[in-house]
RNA sequence: GCCGGGAUGGCGGAAUCGGUAGACGCAGCGGAUUCAAAAUCCGCCGCUGGUAACAGUGUGGGGGUUCGAGUCCCCCUCCCGGCACCA
């Protein structure tokens, strides 16, 4: 054995060995259980990142624990490899988009191997590929005759001087990026898929992933935003027509209280009244500048004009004027909203801005006036609870008369009667909106609805690198999908985009075709899909990537779920939802899930075993992550200089060295400005090249690093000095096993375990004891918690008391022996070169597999508890494991420690927590 | 603006079900080894007072529940993720 650890040695060895006995195969036929471990697949961006190397981490070592739990793992890789990155590469250095996505693919391919993940490199798919994104064409073109796709209009930002759509990340404070242009909002025909028809599903399918975090099934049902309303109609007449004014509210209690209405600028109604309104117009106009984001609606400045039309109030017959409204948007439900100022806030700005009335229909205080009644009748009986006198002096707190000056957080509230509503005075909330839905029902003018704050997924996209959109326009046969023998439509391949619209549109090769249906001269679409569309079935198609006679074969069945998904908390609602939308629907269209018929030898579904995480019950295709993890960012330090015109350089903290607290730029010394510790980024040229690290350290001192810093949900920053620390641990035990080994052979089998613990020295049963709750810790952190920088700590903790074990005897060897061996097996999940090159000096021959807890190393005749009196720790008592409640309670207040500090004092209770602490209270 | 998270020593973090706050690692300090340095090994290490024993104090800020709160409840501050065309 080497004396020296030579990383890049037994990783090179290691690799090779894998690659040649083709180690990390899934074996679609088997009779252990299944465990498909998936990690987000990456954008070929160029060169991988730490947040790759974290990601990738994490699900290697849930797939090479579970190897070594005896599954059968399938752990693939592939390339999500369209999007707008390539296109932006395409402008800056004249490449095609392909060429630059293929090169990224071939270096990020090889920097993923060079880390030893233990990936099923057979099964790699990329994309941009036909033989891909073909069978998503197909599956668009299923859809699209089955009504799940439709078109319809709906609003883009517009860049006027490139002539081009931007994505929203594209347009900077109101303003497209290159031009510097002010942005539009343009409205153009897209294809859409019926996400809503699924919303209830997506909602209620929550419920049945145990396995996901909470905060992520959260996010997702606030997103989706399931609504109980009613639907309404505000009666006009205009031009001697009769037509109807249609809002949604939530708030149908309120409606007593409208005092306006306010529409979209793109509403009919707002059109109509610009026609005879320049001002009108002008503010339209005005309203159509910016982006279509959300996030800048929401924030930007409430404005409005009144169109000097009314409405009528379907209830009161009053005349209701109507505005135009910024912040209302055509595209959400019915582009036009009833304002109720008194109850709203969004309202109660608008009015006090524009001098609207305002009117108060609900008193939250009746009803917080009726509670505090009921609270005086429980006081005058008996002494209210904390939490009866805390809610108590809340509701007093609500008591305050209505005024419209200052909105306060009660006038939004549900819980409070109708006043000033005519027939409906004294009614609660849902009393008030079943009577006033029934009115408005018996006029025809109106209904209770459920709504989702969902919206239909639009997918086209008015760019060249992504996959076509499989339709042909014809002139008279109109909207036409490719039927499924001309798919798929390929995209070539040798374009260069330039950065005004889409190449694709002056191609006359790519356009041009004819009619599927009727065989004359017609267009094909030139919108590519949303690449949210690939990364929605990619998880599928690693099952069978390969299969040419359809998008899924029997081993898709076989496969899914996936089993662990682990990727950023950044798609805890998009990508998720949208691969969760897109499973149904594929289960929908009988690709999996339903009767199939296989060849060959079939998989043995995952079984369901305790502790083994969590997975899906009886309707397995339901849903395609059992399991998800959401890991953190990766973040470093930021270094900047700035220049006189305020100008910030950044400065990598490689190039940076710290001293007594100053910075300096190792290249000229000069001090430079902490910025912060903040998301690894190009921009803030904080990023930290794992490709470096690994030449330096070696893959395994990486991943030990990343894996330890931080619990994998929680942001990780970056420390060379941590990654120094990491490296150390592992030089520690390779000497540890080196030593080991220089005493040469052992008994076989070691005389440790089982019966016979009281003739071993105390020392021997120490190490034992912490060496099989070291076991057990490691093998729940990794499998249930997840958490493996708790799991990698005890294991320092048993090579700490290891190293502090002295002896030379053969029993001292043999429990070192025991240890040893357990301990490279352990981390060999987290660093697994090392671990294989050590394994075989410990064990030569044996295969690895997860160490057994010895139940018998676990007993304990003595243990401490603490000792506090009144809550405050003063001192310790060791007691019997199995001593009784009295004798401990007996044996804490005749200790010295509460002898002292009881000062005399009787004790009025005393509290017992068995194998934890004595509380004794005077 | 809305939705979801987070805040613990000089630093990253631990404390799993309300029960010893600071495991493990980094940095720092002291020592051993060395001609010297690197590497390695051993010890100390929240803050305040004290030679010490010990005492007080301490988990972003304020309040509360409890024998006992980093953990539960209410309010606040700051930071991060998402907001439908970045992926």
């Amino acid at each position: 054995m080497q004396e020296k650890y030579l990383p890049s040695e037994i990783e090179g060895a290691a690799q090779a060995q894998w690659a040649a006995s083709q180690a990390y195969r899934a074996h679609d036929a088997s009779d252990r259980p299944k465990y498909y471990c998936l990690s987000m697949f990456p954008y070929p961006s160029g060169k991988l990142h730490m947040g790759h190397v974290r990601n990738y981490t994490i699900g290697d070592v849930l797939a090479r624990y579970h190897t070594l739990r005896g599954y059968n793992v399938m752990q693939p890789m592939g390339w999500d490899a369209f999007g707008l990155p390539a296109e932006n590469a395409a402008i800056a250095n004249s490449v095609p988009p392909a060429t630059w996505t293929y090169a990224n693919i071939d270096h990020m391919r090889a920097q993923l191997q060079a880390l030893g993940f233990a990936i099923d490199w057979s099964r790699e798919l990329a994309t941009c590929k036909p033989d891909y994104y073909r069978w998503e064409q197909w599956l668009f073109t299923r859809l699209f005759e089955k009504g799940v796709i439709y078109k319809k209009m709906a609003s883009v930002n517009w860049d006027p001087v490139d002539a081009t759509v931007l994505a929203n990340e594209q347009v900077i404070e109101g303003r497209g990026w290159r031009s510097g242009a002010l942005v539009e909002k343009r409205d153009i025909p897209m294809y859409f898929f019926r996400i809503t028809q699924y919303a209830d599903e997506l909602l209620s399918g929550l419920d049945s992933l145990p396995g996901w975090p909470e905060r992520v099934k959260t996010m997702q049902a606030n997103w989706i935003g399931k609504s109980v309303g009613v639907r309404f109609a505000f009666p006009y007449t205009i031009d001697g027509q009769d037509d109807q004014l249609w809002v949604f509210t939530t708030r149908a209690d309120t409606i007593m209280g409208v005092t306006f209405c306010a529409v979209a600028a793109e509403h009919p109604l707002a059109t109509r009244a610009a026609r005879d309104n320049p001002a009108l117009a002008t503010f339209i106009a005005e309203c159509k500048q910016g982006s279509v984001a959300e996030a800048d609606m929401a924030t930007m400045e409430k404005k409005g004009m009144d169109t000097g039309l009314s409405v009528t109030h379907p209830l009161t017959g009053e005349a209701i004027p109507v505005w135009v409204g910024n912040y209302v948007l055509m595209s959400y439900g019915e582009g036009a909203v009833m304002a109720v100022p008194a109850h709203d806030e969004r309202d109660f700005g608008f009015a006090k801005k524009y001098g609207l009335p305002i009117k108060q229909v609900i008193d939250a205080r009746e009803s917080a006036r009726q509670l505090q009644q009921a609270i005086a009748d429980t006081r005058a009986n008996r002494a209210l609870s904390a939490e009866e006198a805390d809610y108590a002096e809340e509701l007093a707190e609500h008591t305050t008369e209505f005024t419209d000056r200052v909105w306060q957080e009660w006038y939004g509230s549900k819980a409070g009667v109708c006043i000033n509503s005519g027939k409906y005075d004294g009614l609660d909330y849902t009393a008030a909106v079943d009577a006033i839905a029934a009115d408005l029902e018996a006029l025809n003018l109106g209904e209770k609805k459920t709504q989702f704050r969902l919206r239909d997924w639009g997918i086209s996209r008015q760019r060249y690198w992504g996959c076509p959109i499989p339709i042909v326009h014809c002139d008279t046969c109109g909207d036409v999908p490719v039927p499924a023998g001309q798919l798929p439509v390929v995209l070539p391949e040798d374009v260069v985009p330039d950065g005004s619209g889409n190449p694709l549109n002056k191609r006359a090769d790519f356009v041009n075709c004819s009619c599927p249906k009727c065989g004359a001269p017609a267009r094909r679409e030139t919108d590519t899909m949303d690449t949210f569309v690939e990364s929605s079935w990619y998880y599928a198609r690693y099952a069978c990537p390969d299969f040419d006679g359809g998008m899924f074969d029997a081993r898709a069945n076989d496969w899914l779920p996936v089993d662990q998904y682990i990727g950023g908390i950044e798609h805890a609602i998009l990508h998720l939802l949208y691969a969760r939308f897109f499973h149904k629907l594929m289960r929908d269209e009988g690709l999996f899930g339903a009767e199939y018929v296989r060849s060959g030898p079939a998989l043995s579904p995952t079984l369901p075993q305790a502790g083994r995480g969590q997975t899906l019950g009886p309707n397995r295709f339901d849903e395609p992550f059992a399991n998800l993890l959401t890991q953190g960012m990766v973040i470093a330090d930021t270094y900047y200089r700035e220049a006189a015109d305020g100008k910030k350089t950044w400065f990598n903290p490689a190039d940076v060295e710290l001293r007594d607290g100053v910075a300096t730029l190792k290249s000229d010394g000069q001090p430079v400005i902490a910025g912060g510790t903040e998301k690894m980024s190009k921009s803030k040229n904080n990023g930290v090249d794992p490709q470096a690290l690994i030449d330096q350290y070696g893959a395994d001192t990486a991943r030990l690093f990343t894996m330890f810093a931080a619990p994998p949900e929680q942001s990780l920053e970056w420390s060379d000095a941590g990654v120094e620390g990491a490296h150390r641990f592992l030089k520690r035990l390779w000497k540890l096993v080196y030593e080991h080994v220089q005493g040469g052979p052992l008994p076989n089998p070691l005389p440790l375990a089982g019966e016979g613990a009281n003739a071993r020295p105390k020392r021997i049963n120490d190490l034992r004891r912490q060496l099989h709750q070291t076991i057990q810790k490691v093998s729940d952190d990794i499998e249930r918690r997840k958490q493996f920088n708790t799991a990698i700590a005890a294991v320092m903790e048993l090579m700490n008391a290891l190293a502090r074990l002295e002896g030379d005897d053969a029993m001292t060897r043999s429990v070192r022996q025991e240890a040893l061996e357990a301990a490279v097996v352990m981390l060999a999940p987290i660093v697994p070169h090392i671990a294989e090159a050590l394994h075989a000096e410990l064990g030569p021959g044996a295969a690895m597999t997860w160490p057994v807890v010895d139940e018998s190393a676990l007993v304990q005749d003595e243990i401490e508890l603490m000792l506090q009196v009144n809550g405050k720790l003063r001192g310790q008592i060791r007691v019997a494991a199995t001593a009784p409640r009295e004798a401990i309670e007996a044996m804490a207040l005749a200790s010295e420690a509460a002898q002292k500090h009881l000062e005399g004092r009787p004790p009025k209770k005393v509290v017992v927590v068995p194998g934890r602490l004595v509380n004794i209270v005077v």
